[in-house]
DNA sequence: TTTTAATTTGCAACATTGTTGCAGATATCT
DNA sequence: AGATATCTGCAACAATGTTGCAAATTAAAA
């Protein structure tokens, strides 16, 4: 799918920051940072404009959000395969680098009696096949 | 345990932020955001000085971070049953109150090849009961 | 196609979370 | 008590995000 049928989709205007957002992360086939995705475009944006551009596309779950707990935050495709209720992502300690992990089994958690849990969120840490090959 | 005991135990020098934060924290059965700790405390102190706090004690592993994904951070103590390599989070969407989830089951996760993981986060997103109850 | 209406964009200002360097105040150790 | 290490406050700065307002762009209607 283009950046204008996914627009079109969900009923978004056409707009250049929009479409250059997904352009890029279409491409890319892994989580962005607001400044990667910024240096990949020709164009420039006022970083307001970006930001709007995010919350639009996270809103029709087009794009979502990852909070890394170093204060770095990437933004990825959400596909198909990704249920907005439960995610799951990989984070490279050595590259940075962030993956989405399509498939998975959630966890069981004890909550407390009478607690609803309506979405989940996961980050696996570790390193990635090219960083631990390059340590040894 | 003391707030002092606590410090002893990890060689940190008994300062009076460190004290104050620790005291805070365990008083109360959930986690705290940087400005909760701060109306709590009498004494007052610089930001930096929290943040600096905060470091030492999250090195040591005393306490931890649980990053919401609004944007807004909240601190945790790391009692025995968490290991630092694993947690799981409950958060409430209408009153906005954190809870470490002490014993679960970690969901099976399909990573790439040659991938490592080193540890896990988890947040469960939902109402709590009191708040189930009071939207009825 | 031209006019009108709705959206998007850029700028300025501000908020939150966090870090660094430096000097002065506290705590620890002998 | 004196020497040394550590902590604290201040100023400055960085990353991430929001809001209000006016100008530009896009979409819809005539």
């Amino acid at each position: 799918m283009t950046p204008i049928e996914i627009l079109h989709l969900h009923h978004l205007t056409r707009s250049a920051c929009r479409e250059g957002i997904l352009r890029i992360m279409l491409e890319a086939h892994q989580a962005l940072s607001e400044n990667e995705i910024k240096c990949s475009l020709q164009s420039e944006f006022d970083r307001t404009t970006f930001y709007r551009s995010f919350k639009v596309l996270i809103e029709k779950n087009i794009i979502h959000k990852i909070i890394l707990d170093n204060n770095k935050i990437k933004y990825a495709i959400s596909h198909g395969h990704f249920n907005a209720h439960s995610r799951a992502h990989f984070y490279c300690n050595h590259c940075k680098k962030v993956l989405c992990i399509p498939d998975f089994k959630m966890g069981q958690y004890q909550i407390p009696n009478g607690y609803d849990i309506l979405d989940t969120e996961v980050i696996l840490r570790g390193n990635c096949e090219q960083c631990k090959s390059n340590k040894s």
